[in-house]
DNA sequence: ATAGGGTTAG
């Protein structure tokens, strides 16, 4: 019989029959209730050495012998003790109760209290707490209630603050924060007990705003914050992001003493509320003025440095701890290892096995995530298939390490497996975020709107802030701004990501103008800007060429935000001040800023270069992100298609030699196209596809229609190289697969709707120029994504304003 | 003799 049970009869019992009945029926149940106790494993039963042995026969002395027992958690001793006592003194069984709930065995404890009830002992208030405290350790939330219904039904006790506070508790702790706030709200009299509880009742459910308000409530009711509130209070300062209330906090700990010269746990939650608001100087200043540090304030300290990208301090400070380091040392020590690429990685996993740290679900799926971050899926991977127990989380970062390093495929079946659910599992809505971007990356807008629908039947919650956000971007990167606008129309509440996505959103696909719309209405409406949100605003400023746009809020980031312009930063700027065509002026910026120039900076410069073609600028760039990078495909066909334009075949043969001996090879290029139900999929000049004659000629009907004048460009390269070459390459941009695809979809979708192509490469000029004139002949829009942004063709025109 | 607290992965 188990204790659930058995608690079910006995308050069955114990409403249904008097005193009497109550005590012929306990004989029975009493030894099967102590076998169930006594089967359990206890702490080995120890000789406790008593007071004195004369004096055991006294029964003051057995009471005393009876507390030691219990209150060391020898709980054998002091059931074999008690069974030898006088079973009429509710005293005796409190004291028995107690131990157990203090122990943690908690069904014990239960059925204790059932024997008691059983045995017609009354349970007075000094009971109720332990008994509640009970049920709330074990979960049991139907018995607690039958708890709660018996002390209301008693009379005596639903008035007393300790069981109300225990109540209050109680359902705080199995989530029911309504039914606490109910039996808070009844309380005929409240200490700073029941508010404290509340106040992190609603912080537990992530419901910061209330327990702010309740804490203003309590000090208007006159209440002195002890170091509990303070504690539950900074939490909620943290959670809602409120930095000056924290710090207000802060203060008032201070001056009231409350702080306490060397309260460890107090101090630990300032250093942990500056160290999450960044603010690293403060939390050191903190952590320097702590006398006494536990192994907590370290971890957090150090957690603190990871957190906030001070990477070398986070490690020394590692160094210089002075207590032993914990699981949740290495967790917190983690994120550095992300900064300093994968093989500090390998060191933490290494140190973590030595120390016998592992197997442990949090520090696994904490490698996977930093192992994912730094580019060693397979390590992830490993570690994912090693793992004697994973939880959702973990199945979550394994997703989200194969989509960071493009995985896409096996992110996606192992995503299957788990919606599949051999395992008891239940994606949520971090599993959506996780997945959703893949289907961004390289699967079909089809199938993106298809998990969509899932999501949708299955009931998620349709505000969801976490999936919306991701939706936002999945629509947007696959093509779909309308739909991406709907999404985001749908978040109730907006955080930063939201906005971030939806200005990325109208950033890519060259609506620059309304972008900075956004990041205004987004300033409006309270959400605090972060790095983010600039890279966003940058890129649009860059895509669409806003270029005093861009230098304001490039120099407002730091001056209004306190945000310091990362290498993401600048890699727009150089993108921003490379389309005004002063190229000297970008070489300038990149000199002068505070970073070692990446592949990316020197690519954005190559860009730039090629779009003003200014070949010795990009030779020099084009040389810089090959001493980085030296299998990057788009800078070698980049610089070959600008010597081919300039006829300089002699260095397209050398770039072709050096790519050869590089293992360098040219992608290829693909173009998407979905109908219904299909995805077609192009490369150059391809005739594989069932309707290839039908295509053709919609290429060749448009084609005519735009009156492409191929032989002007024809004739200018002629001149310069010879007639065979010549041949193989003048008219192959006419079958390029982004035309194909584009015809395609001119016959396969609704008319009056736009045409939605993808491509993995960048468009050439001549396809760019083919499909404004296609879309103001055919009187369609054609949208067409490539490797880095959309391009809106309507009317002739294109929405990236022919830079790209 | 009674109730309330701090650190970790997404």
């Amino acid at each position: 019989m188990s204790a659930t049970t058995s608690f079910a009869q006995c308050s069955r019992i114990y409403y249904n029959c008097d005193a009497s009945s109550q005590n012929h029926q306990t004989t029975g149940k009493r030894n099967e209730n102590r076998n169930l106790v006594i089967n359990r494993r206890f702490p080995k039963p120890a000789r406790l050495i008593l007071h004195d042995p004369s004096k055991l026969n006294e029964p003051s002395s057995l009471t005393r012998a009876l507390r030691d027992f219990a209150d060391s958690g020898l709980m054998e001793d002091a059931l074999n003790l008690f069974d030898e006592m006088n079973k009429t003194d509710t005293f005796l069984w409190n004291v028995m109760i107690k131990g157990f709930t203090s122990s943690g065995l908690y069904h014990e404890a239960l059925s204790f209290y059932c024997r008691m009830v059983c045995t017609g002992v009354k349970a007075d208030s000094f009971t109720y707490p332990f008994v509640i405290k009970s049920a709330a350790g074990a979960s049991l939330l139907l018995e607690g209630k039958t708890v709660h219904a018996t002390v209301i039904k008693l009379g005596f006790f639903d008035s007393d603050v300790y069981v109300c506070n225990s109540l209050v508790s109680f359902y705080k702790k199995l989530g029911c924060v309504w039914d606490a706030e109910k039996v808070f709200d009844e309380m005929p009299e409240r200490d700073i007990v029941s508010w404290n509880s509340m106040v992190s009742g609603f912080l537990a459910v992530g419901d910061g705003v209330r327990s702010l308000v309740l804490f203003k409530e309590m000090l208007r009711c006159g209440f002195e914050p002890d170091r509990f509130s303070i504690i539950s209070v900074l939490g909620a300062c943290c959670y809602m992001d409120w930095s000056r209330m924290g710090k207000e906090i802060h203060c008032y700990a201070i001056r009231s003493g409350v702080q306490a010269g060397d309260d460890v746990m107090v101090l630990t939650s300032i250093l942990d509320m500056y160290s999450r608001y960044g603010e690293v100087s403060y939390a050191e200043r903190v952590f320097k003025g702590m006398r006494n540090r536990n192994v907590v304030a370290w971890n957090v300290m150090i957690g603190c440095y990871a957190r906030n990208g001070r990477v070398v301090d986070a490690f020394l400070c590692f160094q210089k701890m002075s207590e032993q380091p914990d699981v949740i040392t290495l967790i917190n020590l983690l994120p550095a290892c992300e900064i300093l690429e994968g093989l500090t990685v390998h060191e933490v996993h290494g140190y973590a096995t030595r120390r016998g740290f592992l197997p442990h679900v949090v520090l696994e799926t904490a490698l996977i995530d930093m192992y994912g971050g730094c580019g060693k899926v397979k390590s992830a991977e490993a570690v994912f298939n090693r793992m004697a127990q994973k939880n959702l989380v973990s199945w979550n970062s394994m997703v989200a390490a194969y989509v960071q390093n493009g995985e896409n495929y096996s992110a996606l079946a192992l995503f299957q497996e788990l919606w599949d659910s051999s395992s008891s599992l239940v994606p949520d809505s971090t599993s959506f975020a996780s997945i959703l971007p893949a289907y961004a990356e390289s699967l079909s807008l089809r199938e993106g709107r298809q998990l969509h629908g899932y999501i949708v039947k299955a009931r998620y919650d349709g505000s969801n802030t976490i999936i919306l956000n991701s939706l936002v971007h999945m629509y947007a990167m696959c093509g779909d701004l309308e739909d991406a606008r709907k999404c985001f129309g749908q978040v109730v509440f907006k955080d930063v990501v939201s906005w971030n996505s939806i200005i990325m959103a109208y950033a890519v696909h060259g609506f620059g103008r309304v972008s900075v719309c956004l990041f205004s209405d987004m300033i409006a409406s309270r959400v605090s800007p972060n790095k983010s949100t600039f890279a966003s605003l940058l890129a649009a400023c860059s895509i669409s060429g806003m270029i005093d746009e861009g230098w304001e809020h490039f120099n407002s980031m730091k001056r209004e935000y306190g945000i310091d312009p990362g290498i993401e930063h600048y890699v727009y700027m150089v993108d921003l001040i490379g389309r005004t065509g002063n190229l000297s002026s970008a070489m300038r910026f990149i000199e002068d800023m505070p970073f070692v120039p990446t592949a990316r900076i020197w690519g954005s410069l190559l860009k730039a270069s090629r779009n003003h073609n200014d070949i010795t600028v990009a030779e020099f760039a084009a040389e810089q992100v090959l001493k980085i990078e030296h299998d990057n495909t788009g800078c070698y066909v980049l610089l070959m298609n600008m010597y081919s334009e300039a006829g300089r075949w002699e260095d397209v043969n050398r770039i072709k030699l050096l790519m050869k001996s590089q293992g360098v090879a040219k992608t290829t290029s693909r173009s998407i196209v979905e109908t219904r139900g299909r995805t077609h999929v192009f490369t150059n000049g391809d005739r594989s596809h069932v309707e290839t004659n039908k295509i053709y000629e919609v290429l060749d009907i448009v084609s005519r229609m735009v009156d492409e004048e191929e032989d002007s460009y024809v004739h200018c390269v002629s001149k310069m190289r010879p007639e065979t070459l010549l041949k193989r390459r003048s008219n192959s941009h006419r079958e390029h697969s982004v035309r194909l695809a584009t015809c395609l979809g001119l016959i396969s979708t609704e008319t009056g709707s736009a045409v939605l192509v993808r491509n993995n490469t960048r468009i050439c000029r001549r396809c760019h120029e083919f499909l404004e004139k296609t879309s103001k002949v055919t009187r369609r829009e054609i949208i067409v994504g490539d490797s880095k942004i959309f391009h809106h063709f309507s009317n002739g025109c294109c929405s990236c304003g022919n830079y790209w």
